[in-house]
DNA sequence: CGTCTATTTGAATGTACTCAAAAGCGGTGG
DNA sequence: CCACCGCTTTTGAGTACATTCAAATAGACG
């Protein structure tokens, strides 16, 4: 992976929102560094203080909280284009809430926060770049948050196929369950129903 | 309800998270409008397209979507100084996904999205408050969603009477199930329950 | 090839739901 | 002031959906 394509690939994701100077784009290019992660590894992990997020250039990140009982809930995966990090902790002390795990070797380009404020700083367009980011993702939250409460799991399923085709050939089975809310046991039954259901059509 | 006193309030809100000179306080305070919500009234309403959000100066709301089975399901009860809008909607013709209805006679401060644009050129500063804001926002509907799918109705209600003191008084039962996601009849047989546990120790 | 992990299947359980009805409460008008 | 009406809360009985615990099968990786 080349540093400088990684970082041309954030200018244009940034530059398709808002339009940066020749120098402004260097400044952001400067603030972030390019990082692998094997399989497995973790960029964020849960109970630890955490200064830093960032962009994911390729791979796939799974986004989960274990929460009391040590289950384990799936927040979202992040794919390339997509932030990854815990805003609570990356603007305080506060120790993340949530894990942010590599599910295929991946590259990011991560910034820590004394680096975003300098960035804020000297390039403030970014302020509302980030307000209108941070809006967007809070949107599909809520509307993730009312799938959850007021759709059974088999909605959530087909819901989830439509909106992210292909899917089921990136994540495993048991880590689509956990996005979804349940045990990989209900899930691998509901299929079998849908399966069935079809057949019978 | 006093305008002057209204917008003060709000000054004060900001005031406490950035600081302004007089003359951008004069602009916010400007962009605003105060507004009386009888009991029952809607400030936004589902399915309209809306261009305004606003500031609770006083009384309560209740933020709520509506499921395809016609279940309704509160996301936040909205009191003093909170924010009250369904972003989405404020920022396109999106139809909105979210109801705000006052849960008693109440005041909002309400902005429309052309003057808020404006308000944004004018005082850049307020980039960075909302988007500060919009990031909190998102974390505490973050915890909300990990409590929905990781706690029981039981843990779900003893946080929010934890969290909310007082709440009991101020929403009616079957609202505060609503915002638990569960039926009225599933809380109150909680009470029960936990009225039992109590006398039992 | 063997081991570890993921998926499937089975049987019993539990939590909250549906439908139904009674009891409680608060506000309104006579 | 009290009787009535509508709405909220409680209680009951039966049900549904996903869970738990357990075991078998399938698949991936070294």
């Amino acid at each position: 992976m080349d540093e400088l394509q990684a970082k041309q690939q954030l200018l244009n994701y940034i530059n398709q929102r808002i339009s940066l100077t020749e120098d402004e784009q260097q400044k952001v290019a400067n603030a972030f560094q390019l990082k692998q992660f094997k399989k497995k590894e973790y960029f964020l992990e849960q109970g630890r203080p955490n200064r830093q997020e960032a962009f994911v250039v390729s791979g796939t990140f799974r986004v989960f909280h274990i929460d009391n009982k040590s289950m384990e809930h799936v927040l979202y995966f992040g794919f390339k284009d997509w932030w990854v990090g815990d805003s609570a902790s990356f603007n305080s002390d506060i120790p993340s809430f949530l894990n942010v795990q590599a599910m295929e070797d991946s590259w990011l380009l991560q910034i820590q926060w004394e680096e975003k404020e300098k960035l804020y700083e000297d390039v403030p367009k970014l302020e509302r770049l980030f307000r209108i980011i941070t809006m967007r993702t809070l949107t599909v939250l809520q509307k993730r948050f009312f799938l959850t409460v007021g759709a059974s799991a088999e909605e959530r399923y087909l819901e989830l196929l439509e909106r992210h085709q292909g899917i089921e050939q990136l994540v495993p089975q048991h880590q689509i369950a956990s996005y979804l809310g349940i045990l990989p046991e209900s899930l691998s039954r509901m299929k079998k129903q849908l399966l069935m259901k079809n057949k019978g059509i």
